[in-house]
DNA sequence: CATGAATGAGCTTTCATTCAT
DNA sequence: TATGAATGAAAGCTCATTCAT
């Protein structure tokens, strides 16, 4: 399956400045809104007062409610990775994949509401959308496993391919953890959980080689 | 808030025997409805038909369609809580801790379906039902917690009480990962999954201390 | 394109008799309905309403509400079918071939309302729906058709097949015109109408025989 | 009843020159989109573009949907009666009666979409509008009339008001019949039809006034 | 206890029409 | 004059829930 970069998504205005605007309001309300209910539980006209407009107009914008969640996760995306740009340009040591995790939650962190509501609904999209979002979360975890590949280029780590792969994928689901189990982090603030999970990541379980060392 | 174990779900049937068939029937059909569709997309008249009996026979064991949500989630705690049962017995070893992770993650592999239901549907609960669940999330990143800090004990790790907690819900939320993120893990079975996991869970990242050492 | 008989409309209620009773109900509501507003302008729920059921009632008993449509259509063309039923046993006299068209005349005048519904919505069906009309339609030319050509086999008239199928239609079409032309037609009453089409049709115009002779 | 020979359209542009040009564009547009899909499932919006122009643009030269259609139907009219206009001429002859029968056929051959489109429509004109267009059709009856008439004045035919009124009828349903029942007329083309058709109206059943003969 | 027909609030979506530019 | 963004009434349809049998 070739993906292009976007699903358009078909609106009957023409003056794109105005559609940009408008989704703009949109994506607001409809992120407020999905937070609060869950999408199923928004109505669109719910979507079209919290954005400011009438249902009609609403329906100017967009072609079906799902339209709304594809904009808002395709938006939440672009947004994170907007964010998260200059994480790349760092170069291999240890200090900077420690700074890309930390920039990386204290985006999370920042945009907590949208993760959230893009984690849990995201799979409410069609088969036809959803892959579109796939991607781009493939595209997040990409940029970790290049910051990791980086130190091992660099000899700073010792990792199989498979390894990266997977310590990638822990560092992103940690990032959305935040968003997504906060009633059960309550006792951290971001900076904290940031030291602590940096920490477990990178060192893992403290005592656990002297453990090991002792049992040899 | 004091809570206790279970919310009861109203049921106009007394036959307390009959009750449990019923709900047996009803979960399984729900679970792989809930699986295909997601709960919002998913009538109560289909869960009947899959449950093998009439819509008005469904409510009378049930008083909203949200019962249904809690009933399986519910079921699904219990189930998962069943099969880890003998994790907690053994001792405060590293290896028992490492056989522990295993299990959880060998449970999580044989209830993908029901796992990733909870998950992802978990949310839709109403304010009123969801602290029962929580509540029984919580005891399992307790029984976590509990082995780790076993391991503590004797003397086999050095962790302190928030580290603990976080390596904890770490665990837990890996095991989840296993279900909802599969279509970004294809590369693993579960075993390897489990081996690779646990070793970064435990040991860190490969290298890491020699890069210190080095930097010292 | 094979075409059983009946294009099955759906029902999510089982009984068929219940069926039966309410769409009854229904054709005719809608009949009423459409004479006055027409298809398109009547609401389901005013179909609804004027079956003396609800919104919801109605949706058990169809699937859409070209449905009903449909339903109507099928209908009146059974109704108008059984009325003519005793017209087919007759033999091949011109005198029966009178009596058939006078019946028809008389069946049409009978059934003004729904026919001309029928007439003038049918084009509105679906192309999913339309062939099951449009055959029950030739079958009625057909019925037509037999009764002409016993008048040939029988040596009463001297025609052509296609000159059979010509007339066949115009006297269909002349039924129908009964009833989607009363506007034009006020001045005559069914029975002044019937003798003076079936003279048209059988003598042609009066004085023609002569004055073609007086051309030789 | 008195009725004005045109029931004016409201058009906020004073240009006559203007509205005329604007309205066959529109005409056109809306008789092709009509014949697809009927009246109530086109819209303004593609009228407007089937037209060449905005639907702000459509909104000044008329008032309301409907206008659009009664301008369809008076246009089509006009179109049908211009082309029948040399027919009036001609004398009091049967040959001049079958020419002025095969030249109103011609022409519905030539107009089939338009007077298709008129004819399944025309009933959707409100109240109000329908009496303008029926007037129309009554004065292209009336042109049947009179032209049969004069073969009665000439002596070419012997015919009661009534009959004269009920042919004249008849050829105008058959002229529109074959546009609107086309699908059952396959087997013609339009000169076989026209000669079939004269024939079974002038002269009626072929053997009919042998086998009355022989009865007697 | 079991059934399934009945209900109607409430949903998404459309589209004729207006009006500021 | 021409445009097209904005509007919201109203449409078709769904589905959780009830209740008579």
């Amino acid at each position: 399956m070739r993906l292009e970069n976007k699903r358009e998504v078909q609106s009957s205005v023409k003056d794109e400045r105005l559609i940009e605007m408008r989704r703009d309001q949109m994506i607001k309300g409809a992120v407020s809104l999905f937070k609060q209910k869950g999408f199923h539980r928004t109505t669109t006209r719910e979507i079209a007062k919290a954005s400011g407009f009438s249902i009609g107009t609403l329906y100017e914008y967009i072609r079906t409610k799902e339209d709304v969640l594809y904009l808002v996760c395709d938006r939440i995306y672009d947004e994170v990775r907007v964010r998260l740009h200059d994480m790349e340009i760092d170069g291999g040591t240890l200090q900077s994949l420690s700074r890309g995790i930390a920039h990386y939650f204290k985006v999370v962190d920042g945009m907590q509401d949208e993760v959230l509501v893009m984690y849990q609904e995201a799979k409410s999209l069609s088969k036809d959308a959803l892959p579109y979002v796939l991607k781009k979360e493939l595209e997040m975890t990409k940029m970790f496993e290049t910051l990791i590949q980086k130190c091992v280029d660099e000899g700073e780590l010792v990792m199989e391919q498979d390894e990266i792969h997977l310590l990638a994928q822990n560092i992103f689901v940690q990032g959305q953890m935040w968003a997504f189990r906060r009633w059960a982090l309550r006792e951290y603030n971001i900076d904290q959980y940031t030291d602590r999970q940096t920490e477990l990541l990178l060192k893992g379980v403290r005592g656990y080689q002297a453990a090991v060392n002792k049992g040899e």
